[in-house]
Order: structure tokens, then sequence, then C-alpha cells
DNA sequence: GTAATCTCTCTAGTGACTAGAGGATCAAGA
DNA sequence: TCTTGATCCTCTAGTCACTAGAGAGATTAC
């Protein structure tokens, strides 16, 4: 029944090392240890890391985890809360991807307008040194 | 005609720090300076700062930025190099807005499905707790 | 001359991991 | 029981592109 971190890995597809760093700033719980100090873990451990990760692929954040982690918790609790996380979530993707496409236009006519010739006639150098130029927000479109 | 770090700060809209970590990692030259040590710069610090921020905004990493400035000084090179920079930033725009599509979907139909009431029964907690699923490479969509 | 503002270097922190060193432990076969 | 090879442990440091802060020195305006 007490399977090694290896198993876990394998079963919940997470890598080892990020098992111990999950574990480390709480998100998985201090488990039972053999006599050598290795870890053991049972089926919670394969949902709770499922969870998680699947989280963690929609891009909540660590801290909205944790939250929504200990609202799993609580049945009869309101789920307003998780409404809320996951519609601001929402709203970020929403962002991302207008920023995302603003991006993909300007890229897209820089590459459709170079001439494959010169560097000196090149579009795509051309429109980097252009200065009359200015983006706001654009930190959150770039990551 | 050389004006400070802070001048040159305010002119390309860059952080202070930033333009001395560009420095540093070899994106700017290093500069004149004062007998007290001070930097001091001229007018093509700002168009190479503008041209590195404009990139950034773009999305290209700083050794494709390293790539584009090298080309930009030599106007009779071809444009091959840097068109392909481009256009390789340009696949990974229309990958990553896809991941982000499909990812809003999964978003959208949570939040709709959600009934705001306990958490019992939150489709919110439910689809992040639900194991039968998996997505491959998610990791560029999430960042 | 002095005060206010700016700038210097250096170190460390961000988020969410990932990689590696150097050593201990475990499970299975002989 | 012993050995071998796979797995595991902790700890530190690295990733990317910055950002923040400490403590000291330089410059500028008056």
């Amino acid at each position: 029944m007490a399977f090694s971190i290896g198993e876990l890995a394998r079963r919940a597809d997470v890598k080892i090392p990020t098992i111990r760093y999950y574990e480390q700033i709480g998100l998985m719980p201090e488990t039972l240890r053999t006599e050598g100090q290795q870890r053991r873990y049972g089926q919670p451990a394969v949902a709770r890391l499922a969870f998680i990760r699947h989280a963690r692929e929609l891009g909540f954040e660590v801290d909205a985890i944790r939250t929504l982690l200990s609202l799993q918790d609580k049945p009869d609790h309101s789920c307003a809360q998780a409404d809320h996380i996951a519609k601001e979530r929402l709203r970020e993707v929403d962002q991302r991807i207008a920023s995302l496409k603003a991006l993909r236009k300007e890229l897209k006519k820089m590459v459709e307008e170079c001439a494959q010739g010169r560097i000196g006639d090149c579009r795509v150098i051309e429109t980097l040194a252009d200065r009359s130029h200015s983006h706001k927000d654009w930190k959150e479109a770039v990551g």
C-alpha cells in the first residue's frame, strides 16, 4: 500500500524533485518515512498531486492552488471563493490571448514585408529600430 | 550631448537597473564614464535601447536580440537570419495562442457549470480533482 | 559650502521548478 | 547473508529577465 516517491512520480506524471519541492512549499503534506528517511506515500497523495498538476496546467498560481486545496476539504463551505479564483484566471487568460494576438499581428507584418534581401532593407530590423512606438502592459504578453 | 543613466532611462522608458543589467549581459556596450565612474550616454544609446525594448515587447529572447543587434550593423548582409528568427517567434506565438485557447475553453466550462453552491458540488473543484485527464506540452501555455 | 538628488557596486529576491554532487538506503538475486 | 544496482536523501545552485535594497560615493543647484 505504501510506495516510494519514484512510484508516486510515475503515477502522477510529475518529476521527483517537483514533488519534494511541493512538500517544501507546503502544497503536499509531509509524509511517512521509512527508518532510512525515505518517503512513503498512499493513494491520497496521487489524487492531491493530480489536483495540483491539473491546476498548474490551467495556470493557477501556487497561492491560488493552496486556497483551492484547502477549500476542497470543506465540502459544505460556499464555493464562491473557488469560483472567484477561477473567474480571475479566466480573465487573465483572456487578456493574455488578446495581448498575444496584437503581438502576432505585428510579427506577421514584419515577416510578410521582409523581402528576403539585404539587412539594410529588412523590415524586421527596421521595425525593431522604429522608435515611434510604445506598447502599454506588454510584459504580460511576452512571458 | 552626454547624459546620465537616469536621463537615458527616461528617454528610452526603461528602468535604470535594467540598463545596467543590459550592459552586464552585453546587450548594451560599456560606455563612457565620468571621473567619478558615473556612466554617460549619447543618442545612439537611446536608439539601441529602444531596439532592445521593442524586441523584448515582441517576446524575442536575449540571445535572439543579441543576434538581431549584430545583424543590424551589417547592412549588406542577407537578412535571412533575421527573417528566420522572426518566423520562429511567430510560430511560438501562434502555438501559445492555441494553447491558451484550449485552456480558456476548459476554464470557461468550469466557471459556467459552477452553480455557486456548496464546495461539495462545485464544478471548479471537481474538474481540478478529475484525474482522467492529461495535457501534453502544457508548460508553454501557462507561463 | 552644503544640501538634495543621483549614481555606484554588490548581493539577494522573484516563480516554479530543474540539475547536480556526494552519500545513504532499499529490493532482489546468488 | 552478501552484493549489486537502482533508487533515494539533503543541500546548493542554476534557470530567465529582471527588480529591490544597502551602504557608500558623485554631481548639481543654490
